[in-house]
RNA sequence: GGUCACGUGGCGGAGUGGUGACGCAGCGGACUGCAAAUCCGUGUACCCCGGUUCAAUUCCGGGCGUGACCUCCA
């Protein structure tokens, strides 16, 4: 079966079917660069990087182009260097460097390109230019307005009707409007604030110009996949739909992708109450890939409930495959395709836990071979699956073993204790084995020896 | 008020018109000096009420609950 994808525009499950199978182009919204990314910000970083590596797996890494942005001018930039009295390029500078070494940290590749708002604002003022030329913006004194009614098909993705739109709007009364349903293409400068010329006077550009530009410039009128979270339909994405259909005339975008929130249970995250889920924060405490593997435990649409409990339950996971692939450390795995069953999950609109479910499938059958060469091929469709996946990817010792200063200590008192067990003392053994567990790390006696891990 | 999701066992989470995925936790057994790991076994789960059907957790309708969006929040 090929790719499926769940189309927001359609509301169904699609096959999917690039424009031009070598130059297969996708987009994601990408990061607004003012504080530390919280882990729910990396929930379509990771969902959409698997993609990502599905799409090159399919098509040839050189035939798939990922750009994803980064926002480098706004409101809530502009307002962060003012509170810390710091250019606002320090500010951008800082947290882009973070997003990516977090991003990094979960696995995700680097996307393929990586553009800055801020190098694009020469594309914008030529975008907006041609939607006022066309008739679909207009200039007034604080900016430029794009006029909603001039477009027949608005409200297409997020399924609003512009009545609907007009009868809700929020007060936010703005004469400059012609219609409430109106927004932003570029903003005039107030006093203070960043600037650039234009030929409407300085300002900066509105929020969603800047993706149809930067997909333009980099992939082309119309992309393939547009990705990001579901919050984003409306309005960024109906807008960014607008923008780039009214001034080229074609479709942006051919599938449209959406991931669900994370829950909090009963409190919900935010700053006020302290319970924000940062990124940097996690990965102090836990490997990078326990935080993946705990994002890709839900299908992507889907709500996923983020607990502690999830966390020990991922570290369990993960700790079951690195065992098993430890068992048979050393056979060499045979062939690197994933098994049909694991691509099969993930091309059926990236099933992840289905795809999991499989890589536990594969860790129960090698843990029960006993025949080297099936060992082999479970071994290299387990790693290979996995590896798909940003899973797996370090040797099973170093993830048991943790930081190396200590684990020479350790070493050491397995050794010990090992001396103490050929003498058949047993109390010795055990007080060495209960010293070892209060540090945090569990002995597991073989018949070739005695190995360890980490379980803190 | 409008639009859109979602509600599965102690937890996370798949899936299906009729044999209870998968993992964690628990229980019993094998193995072990004892453990751990591993293996084997083990669970009257599908929000409520109607309807369709030989049969519904799965389809339809209603209700309740949770969440997202309704101009800049993944």
């Amino acid at each position: 079966m090929p790719l499926h994808l769940t189309n927001t525009l359609t509301r169904t499950k699609e096959a999917f079917k690039p424009q031009d199978p070598t130059r297969v182009t996708m987009y994601l919204c990408g990061p607004t660069v003012y504080d530390y990314a919280h882990i729910g910000n990396a929930r379509p970083a990771v969902v959409f990087d698997v993609l990502f590596r599905l799409l090159r797996r399919t098509y040839g890494d050189a035939h798939v182009v990922y750009a994803r942005n980064i926002t480098d001018v706004d409101d809530k930039i502009i307002v962060a260097a003012a509170q810390r009295g710091e250019p606002i390029s320090a500010v951008t500078d800082k947290f882009t460097r973070i997003y990516r070494d977090d991003t990094a940290g979960l696995g995700v590749l680097p996307p393929t390109i990586e553009p800055l708002a801020t190098a694009h604002i020469g594309q914008m003022i030529a975008l907006i230019e041609r939607l006022i030329e066309k008739g679909y913006a207009y200039a007034t004194p604080t900016g430029v307005n794009f006029h909603v009614p001039a477009m027949a098909t608005y409200g297409k993705l997020s399924g609003r009707a512009l009545e609907d739109l007009e009868a809700g709007a929020r007060v936010e009364v703005d004469a400059t409007k012609r219609n409430p349903a109106d927004f932003a293409l570029w903003k005039a400068a107030k006093p203070d604030e960043p600037y650039w010329e234009s030929p409407w006077g300085p300002g900066r550009p509105g929020w969603h110009i800047e993706c149809s530009a930067m997909a333009g410039e980099h992939l082309g009128e119309t992309i393939d996949i547009h990705a990001g979270g579901h919050d984003l339909i409306f309005p960024h994405h109906e807008n960014e739909i607008a923008q780039s259909e009214c001034a080229t005339g074609k479709p942006f975008a051919r599938y449209w992708v959406h991931n669900g929130f994370l829950n909090f249970g009963d409190e919900k995250m935010s700053k006020s109450l302290g319970n924000v889920a940062l990124i940097h924060e996690l990965r102090a405490r836990w490997p990078g890939e326990v935080l993946r593997w705990a994002l890709l435990s839900a299908h992507y649409r889907a709500p996923l409930e983020w607990n502690p409990a999830l966390l020990e339950q991922s570290k369990a996971a993960l700790d079951r495959l690195y065992r098993a692939v430890q068992r048979v450390g050393a056979v060499a795995p045979a062939g690197r395709e994933p098994s049909p069953a694991l691509i099969e999950a993930l091309e059926d609109d990236l099933a992840t836990p289905r795809a999991l479910a499989e890589l536990f499938g594969l860790a129960s059958a090698l843990n029960k071979s006993e025949d080297a060469a099936e060992q082999a091929v479970l071994k290299g469709q387990l790693l290979a699956g996995a590896g798909l996946m940003g899973l797996l990817q370090v040797e099973p010792d170093a993830w048991f073993r943790g930081a190396e200063d200590e684990a020479a200590e350790i070493d050491a008192l397995v050794a010990a204790r090992t001396a103490a067990r050929a003498a058949k003392n047993w109390a010795e053994a055990d007080r060495i084995r209960t010293e070892l567990t209060a540090r945090g790390v569990e002995i597991m006696d073989g018949a070739g020896g005695s190995t360890w891990r980490r379980i803190g």
